[in-house]
DNA sequence: CATGAATGAGAATTCATTCAT
DNA sequence: CATGAATGAATTCTCATTCAT
């Protein structure tokens, strides 16, 4: 978007040996394995569409898997934190509301790998890649949970997080300002939240 | 070569496929494909799982993409029965609940079916195979929206749908019994779409 | 199509399914491992020479090494069996001068084998396909030899083995009438062996 | 050449190569070659034990094959110098018992080298390395024949060779002091020496 | 209905080697 | 002396698919 200027001069770098490649390779596979599904996406097509040889992608990742382990670590690094946060805190509606702010935007961020890992979670099941995920997931439930709670509860607790969590994705569908968007995301999760915990909005926790 | 007479007195069970290897593939294919991925079944796998040789899929088969479409009719007919029928109703509370009341019924069916696809998206999409997918879900979500609501109302219809949907697959995985887990999913998922459409329990519509 | 009678002449005849493929790779293979070695012959050439497809090769054999495996086989088996017969026997003069006889015989058969083994060594133990010749050659060695013998005696006895071993190999070097040669390899090895076993021809065992 | 003074005081290893890396790089790659084959050890193998990287094997050694030439040449030249003896000395017994001492003595030394030209035949055949060597245990056995030799008498003079060749490989699996091992590979060496050409012990030559 | 044999295309990966720095 | 980054060519292997029998 705002590459512009530079862009139209540099015709013929291939040869540039650059510092970025490895980044490089990490962005374009995951514009591919979101276009075409991972085991869809070959390294030739990473690197075609890089100019770059095959064997250039192994200089910098061991193997395909490598490249996605890359992806998750940078994302799965800030839902740690969120979770590890989380943990240290008391169970208060604040924490628990506050846990969802977080999710809320670090799902902004990183949203192109989230979409990756839900939309590929049977290819990247067996790969083993994906599956410290689903635990980080049930992590973030269990922070927004009571232990005792009923069933109903504790579905509304679920379907808290699926608001934030799935309703990222599917909002990028809708029209609308994206902020706003989100805002709403987080304003509804917030009061299904309040709602399986029974606040009203008179008593405090 | 001799074999005609002997056929019906059989013991060894190798027989028994017949007329009915058509819905054994199906029902190996999804049990592999939900296991290991969609790209990384082979017919191979599938073949050997059912003890048949590959060649014996493509009598059945055209192609390995015919076996995952022949899959999703079978689940997508009843989803478009259902849009059909909201369609064809009025834009009711009643109309609304129903629909996401048999959502919740037909998930139960189809489940292996509805995570195959959930999981599998990326890999099915280049096949343009889950597409129509994509698109009965939108219309489900148009069945339970009215066209002028605002963001938040729109998400908490949104909300109320993922509710079921993706509640069916979360709860399989929690404990409990099965009724009751979806009886809760569905209780939730009416009063989300009581808090969309602001209805309060006194004036109906 | 018109093959039949014409069979000889033919020199189109790829696409003749035939019944003997299996056979025809192992044949070609081990000329090719002989000609250039283990490692440096791909299936590819394997695959040229024989007028088929890489990947017809994997229709009879799971991997290269499988190849390697079956020819090991072919001929592994009449040294086990050699092997077997021997330790069944008692340790006689006339039994280690049956063992020689027999491997002499036994390696003029499988000379090509043997010397792939023996040329290839290096390559093949990572692989872990001719450890068990190795033993094999133990083998042999122990029913040469008596338990409480002195180095000297054990070297002359190692000695009687590699003259009909490596002698095999390197008289396909040398002029003169093949059992000429095998018969003075042979001739040769007993002396040896009853030098080791201190037989001067007097007093028998 | 410019590392002087900063040189003494060096703790970190790393340094300690310098002037000795080619010889270290013979080594390693040696004990590489031999534990898993000439082709199946790559240089990034290499470089890897060595702890230095791929490009600087390159400063030492034009290609891969360079580093087994120079290994071969090290013992090669040895053998030659052992031929050009033999070949200015009078064909007597005494001569030929000496051709065997010393090659039973330069094989003690240049053993693994040995063990690696004989276990990678075929690996180094194809890119004529090793070619020369068959010549020379070629030259070595003219060395210890008379032209007129019948073919007992030639298979028993290639035995003495076997004994004292393949003997060096095989008794290093074999229990026992290795000088005293040694000579036993030699005096039976001899023996079969001294019965290829009809020397009972009585009349010298 | 089903199989045995085969193919053509393409995948991931590895290797020896190069060269600007 | 040595390295980091890259390449071109090859390798093993897998897959969906075909077809004569």
């Amino acid at each position: 978007m705002v590459l512009g200027r530079a862009e139209e001069t540099t015709v013929t770098r291939p040869q540039t040996r650059r510092k970025d490649t490895r980044e490089r390779i990490q962005h374009v596979a995951l514009e591919l394995f979101l276009e075409r599904g991972y085991d869809q996406t070959s390294l030739r097509e990473i690197a075609e569409r890089l100019e770059v040889t095959k064997a250039a992608l192994y200089y910098h990742f061991r193997t395909k898997e490598d490249i996605v382990t890359s992806l998750i670590e940078d994302i799965g690094r800030p839902v740690d934190d969120l979770i590890a946060w989380g943990q240290g805190q008391p169970a208060t509606r604040a924490t628990r509301r506050e846990v969802l702010r977080r999710l809320n935007e670090a799902l902004d961020t990183g949203a192109p790998v989230f979409r990756f890992l839900q939309e590929n979670q049977a290819a990247l099941r067996s790969r083993g890649s994906a599956d410290g995920f689903r635990d980080r997931m049930r992590a973030l439930g269990a922070l927004l949970t009571v232990p005792d709670a009923g069933m109903v509860e504790q579905v509304r607790t679920l379907s808290a997080l699926f608001t934030v969590y799935f309703g990222t994705f599917a909002a990028s569908h809708m029209e609308g300002d994206p902020d706003e968007k989100r805002a709403a995301l987080l304003q509804v999760a917030w009061e299904q939240l309040d709602a399986a915990h029974g606040y009203t909005g008179e008593d405090g926790e």
